[in-house]
DNA sequence: ACACTTATTGGTCGCACGACCAATTGCTTT
DNA sequence: AAAGCAATTGGTCGTGCGACCAATAAGTGT
């Protein structure tokens, strides 16, 4: 019997309050991500960390601030990958802003995002109900926005690309990305057709690129792509 | 003691099944629409109709069938009031395909079509978990698909508007309007500014239309717009 | 008027959830 | 080594859910 996987019982490991606390939401972030904001309960966290249920909530003594700062984690470190911040780089030149952008466009649109967009959709959804949510959706908004208009205004500065206003492109730009992933959970397999041409399109058209500039191949691992719904 | 508002015991209403269905899932829809669909449950909607719960779920065996129907419900209506379908003119002539254009982005833009925003996202979401909704939803994303579809062939037929491909055409202005809608539960306060605008432009760019074609005056009905979020 | 069908009731069962609390036990301080 | 703090446990309570079922009563046909 080695398949050992819970410490079963007794032992207790006891840990400083700090570190238990981010165990916690990162593990919720996780959930969150993979199974849905609805599965962050007391009980499935409490049960991934192999912890009583009673633990989870002595820290968040209101779910709702659990399921709120899960997605904040998630998506805090997702931006990350998709969009390194600012100050991230050791030498001080700044990527080509449209290398940034091409890249970015290929990581949402290939199916490792699928999970985030996922989880975007359920967030704006659960915010109808959860107030504490709802307050860390749009600061996530916020920052997504800010990000990615950073970079605009980088390209404007550097000439490699025009836009009348960066705030209005890239709030555009995000609506556009949204509007895709909105089918995500219906019409996952013909994501490669228009609906995620569509953000790099609208970005080339509102960013004065070349068509092309920023739709990078279409190389979807589903090479099985039909024609044409075919209903 | 006037406020009787319950039948509140004995009285027994035999309806024939059919009926009986049909209110079912009508009063299914409507709160589906108005509270969200995860309040579309046996126990609500027997409250809903004065009923019992075992009644409902006689005539629904799995609640996931109701909550699928109750969405069709409500999504079907709606989309004849937005745009009405080929055959309901008495008169043989169709109107013209701007014009309805033009009626059918006022009205999506418009504080009405909040809670049909928020339908579609709840649905987009919940069709993670629930097959049969999910396949409800798939049906009605083509539906409505088509029937923008249907205008803007018929623009293109008539010389008013002109398109390469009438079918991706159509998709990309429902993925925008998807994107806009994405926001009704965090930032509906703001909706009037980029993401609403954001639809109809794209569809005056798509179908070559000088812009402003489209969008209606921004007339929005609260006029109490604060500025810049004060947070 | 009667019997028969079935729409409708009233109730139970098991489940998962959040909230709450007293008892326990690991760690730190004295 | 003893005392104290608090992280952690184990358990309870109330709620709302879907599913299920036997009993009842409203119509329908004879």
């Amino acid at each position: 019997m080695s398949g050992m996987t819970s410490r079963g019982s007794g032992k207790r490991v006891r840990k400083a309050p700090a570190e238990r606390r981010e165990e916690i939401v990162a593990a919720a972030a996780l959930v969150g991500l993979t199974e849905g904001l609805e599965c962050v309960t007391l009980r499935r966290v409490a049960d991934e960390l192999e912890v009583r249920p009673g633990l989870v909530g002595h820290y968040f003594p209101a779910a709702d601030t659990l399921v709120a700062e899960a997605f904040t984690a998630a998506t805090l470190q997702e931006l990350d990958a998709l969009l390194p911040p600012a100050g991230s780089r050791q030498d001080g030149a700044a990527a080509d802003p449209v290398a940034v952008l091409r890249r970015f466009f290929a990581l949402t649109g290939s199916a490792d995002f699928d999970n985030v967009s996922r989880l975007w959709l359920n967030a704006r959804h659960l915010s109808r109900y959860r107030p504490a949510l709802r307050e860390h959706v749009v600061a996530q908004e916020l920052l997504w926005c800010r990000r990615i208009e950073e970079i605009i205004t980088a390209g404007t500065g550097s000439g490699s690309l025009t836009c009348a206003d960066p705030s209005t492109a890239a709030l555009r730009v995000l609506v556009a990305i949204d509007g895709a992933s909105a089918y995500i959970n219906t019409s996952a397999d013909r994501r490669g057709a228009v609906p995620g041409r569509l953000a790099a399109a609208l970005a080339e058209a509102e960013l004065g690129l070349v068509p092309g500039t920023l739709a990078a191949a279409e190389a979807e691992d589903r090479a099985d792509g039909p024609g044409e719904a075919g209903d």
